[in-house]
DNA sequence: CTTGTTTTTTGGTTTGCTACTAGAGATAAA
DNA sequence: TTTATCTCTAGTAGCAAACCAAAAAACAAG
């Protein structure tokens, strides 16, 4: 049960993103790779899938480049996480055997709790430079 | 970011062998495989790793078998996943970039959450029918 | 002490995914 | 038209998940 790297680049970017905006000027994807030290190549599909979630927007040709869709308090982690992953948790729990369907139950309700943690974050929460964040609620 | 089969196994399995306990004979491998539908060659190995997790115990040779190393409800589901994977929620987070190691932080608070949340469950859970689990505290 | 039953250990295989590379195409500004 | 940017597609190497198979070790029963 891993976080990949993908997500991490992507929740890294997205906080760039944040730190740049209200600037008139884009972001670059060589800035942005250069900033977060994430590969470039890899970078451009990461950036493609976050504007199809509607996470970020984009211009090409120059003066081109990318920025957040939204204020950095409306983007939640676990939208992040859902556009580039598809599901913020994936079980593929079959439900078989005499055990199956009530350990399913629970995984459901472990996912669930998941989730609503992380409705809490936004990119805000990657700005603050202590962790001022409602650790209990 | 996915539960693995070998952990949804592991659920299953420990939650047959919970309901067998009391029993004076020890559960088989076989039966297990069975009455779980896990692929036995599999399941061997998982067992082993409970065993070496200290949550079941055997004994070889006629008259062998599995079984629970302690009640049911001692025995919290995040232990299972940690003997199974290693670690309830893996973060290789570099902290590089300008923004690896906050978004590092955040992540950690988010597993942090979830192993808190696992540590709700027990064996038990697998057994109660209906979720009298509780959702809201 | 031998035999049959069970776990234990080891060494595979296959399949699919992750993280990345590469490059041609589209678009906009100067 | 040229130049700077994003966009799209097609790869690839390595690795891990999910198995399979079988010999080896241990133990109870006779």
């Amino acid at each position: 049960m891993k976080v990949s790297m993908k997500v991490e680049y992507a929740c890294r970017v997205l906080a760039q993103l944040a730190r740049c905006q209200g600037n008139k000027q884009l972001s670059h994807i060589e800035e942005l790779a250069k900033a977060e030290e994430i590969p470039a190549n890899y970078l451009v599909q990461i950036l493609n899938e976050l504007k199809n979630g509607g996470l970020i927007i984009s211009r090409r040709g120059k003066q081109g480049g990318y920025a957040l869709a939204k204020n950095p308090d409306e983007i939640r982690l676990n939208e992040v996480v859902r556009v580039i992953d598809g599901e913020v948790i994936e079980l593929n729990f079959s439900g078989n055997g005499q055990s199956g369907l009530r350990v399913a139950q629970v995984w459901e309700e472990i996912a669930h709790n998941l989730e609503e943690k992380m409705n809490e974050y936004t990119l805000e929460s990657f700005l603050q430079p202590e962790s001022e964040s409602m650790y209990y609620i």
